[in-house]
DNA sequence: TATGAATGAGCTTTCATTCAT
DNA sequence: AATGAATGAAAGCTCATTCAT
């Protein structure tokens, strides 16, 4: 092997060391918080010594912030991946709300690492160039969707887009951040399978009536 | 005085020592998590010793579910405050929705004790009795208004009064819950009290239309 | 025994324990400089665990400042406890100098210590209002020597309190502290006590040579 | 280029770069002491990686030796550089002193060198046969000095070359090792230049005195 | 000659908890 | 009912050093 072709197995075992321990990472801050989390857990389940998370990450909190930023990189990616145009508006707001409502339950873990970081009122996420800096496509996708429903006569006029994903977050949000207290207190699993279709439904439903209400 | 008078001031006195530890213990795991609150820190808080909080709660866990214990007694009293039966229908649903809202933006900590509770999976508030038998009327509440609402003709009938709870419920709790990131990421402060009106209708004009929408 | 008997007998254990830990981590820091220190190791020679060092007294630097100013105060004392009134003005500088002379070749962990504290720039020293704002009252009596010994017409006129004070420091800094390097390249040990007398000696020989000459 | 003009460079190379880490080696052992210094700031400062340093100097203690050696040879430079044989006895001693203490002040990274050795008993000086089996000229240069004055019936006899030595090293010494606690006890920054020349001139002023009191 | 990745051992510090009174 | 002193266990983190190439 020449010098280049071993520098990029090199940098290839770093990259996919680095993957392992924010894999296993973000499971073990998901679970405890961030407090709770254990360096010497985590290390415990990676193929790599606590020194190693040290070596890429610097510090605890360096390495939830690294975290948490992979974590939003996959929600955005999904939201980018939606492609709504050959969606009439009703059916567009339906899809994406589908789409959320299924990357959330399909992630709980990240909606833990969400609110953990809300507990610590976001202190480390508004460090993190990379995630607070970032623009948000999918409130462009909202607004171009309720204006087109606007122009074709569907929607009603008065409704503001960061209205209309906050109502689509806390809806995706709730079963699965809540699931646990809801589940003693009311005895449902927000999270049960056979709920999943009945839920997402709802939220479409729900949506589409009230942009659609004059 | 008398001993009986001296053993009530005693039991006064104890009792306000609790009240003091549980209201500074609330602000501390509201603060920082279970892992990360300090009993060092409530008891510096507090007008007593850390061994007092031993003497009167145990453990740390025990502390934190007796914390849980109050603050979820909080909510459901202002619930059972709520008369609704001079209303419409649509007016008491209204009415229930705004009342959950104003609790939960009234009471942050509450929430932020919630988000905590559900990242340790809910495991001390099923340990719990005192929180976990107890029956919720909020359920029986929205049954009763659903029912009014289809007899009166004016409520579609396939409505189920736990959708409904949990609809509330994810709205209401997610400006507070989420509001740091959802600011940082989004730039608009859900908990802004000039946006606090216009927050609450949207959500009784959501809901009215969808209960109300054949 | 009666309750203050015994808060007395424990303001005297937590004293004792003050003072062992003390001790042992005045030789600890004089052998091995700041950084080499070891909690560890101070804990091992102390009758009580490395806890109760951080117990009294917080941290690792909290620890080196109360080293040191117990380390200052000892020199303080010795030169309070010095009377030079019934001498003449040059007895009186030589007592000076020879208390000196006696007080640092007996105390080599305090100039070890003060070595330490200078390749740390005087950075903790500077903390300690206990040390830095204290009056150095050895300067005064200086000036009361030198002006007695001009008014008598034995002392030159010319002379500094402050640079008189540097030579004897210095003179007498130098066999302790630079003791081992001296002795390596020279050959000579400074601290033999067969030189004690005539090292000490030539110091007060020097100064008031020095001093009474016009 | 021939194969011995490569050698060459490689060599001028090599050197280059053991004077690179020397000079950062020196700072970083200065300003921290031997265990404060960190290999890893060291090889930050440096052109070079953290592995190149033990490639050339082998560990801590023998790059710490190496930096020792390089200072040491720096003073004995400076003695040898000196020629007083055109100078009477008493401009000769004087002489001396003003180059000892124009090459202490000029040089505080030497003598916070000496001062952490010193801690350190000395015992890598010791190992170092580059220093410890030098011979020191100076001292046969200060016996010249002193039997000249003798003979010319200026100086007295009594007087001990080593001794004269020690005092011009304490003297020199003290202001630039001690420079931070003084100051802080007692108000005067010893460095400052404004005090350079007084206080160089009073070393030859006493030892000239002394010298010369028969 | 040169390097990025990796590490074992040990560092300072913390924390919920208990002991003796 | 109340307390100051004390602690074992483990946390996050660091450091001089070496391996593989």
């Amino acid at each position: 092997m020449d010098n280049r072709q071993v520098d990029m197995d090199r940098t290839r075992d770093a990259d996919r060391t680095r993957e392992d321990i924010l894999d296993v990472a973000t499971r073990e801050f998901a679970d405890n918080g961030y407090a709770g989390a254990r360096i010497d857990k985590i290390a415990e389940q990676t193929h790599c010594t606590k020194r190693m998370i040290y070596y890429y990450f610097g510090s605890k909190e360096q390495l939830w912030i690294a975290v948490l930023e992979r974590a939003y990189s996959g929600i955005r990616e999904t939201e980018q991946g939606l492609d709504v145009d050959g969606l009439d508006p009703a059916a567009a707001i339906r899809r994406l709300a589908e789409l959320t409502y299924d990357h959330h339950t399909a992630h709980p873990d990240f909606l833990r690492l969400v609110s953990v970081e809300n507990i610590h009122r976001g202190a480390h996420l508004a460090k993190s160039t990379a995630v607070a800096s970032t623009r948000q496509p999918v409130i462009a996708l909202i607004e171009r969707i309720l204006l087109r429903g606007h122009e074709q006569g569907v929607f009603r006029a008065d409704v503001d887009a960061l209205d209309v994903h906050m109502i689509i977050s806390a809806y995706c949000v709730f079963p699965v951040a809540n699931s646990h207290t809801f589940g003693i207190l009311f005895g449902r699993d927000l999270l049960d399978s056979a709920r999943h279709d009945h839920q997402r439904r709802l939220l479409g439903d729900m949506l589409v009536t009230y942009l659609t209400t004059p």
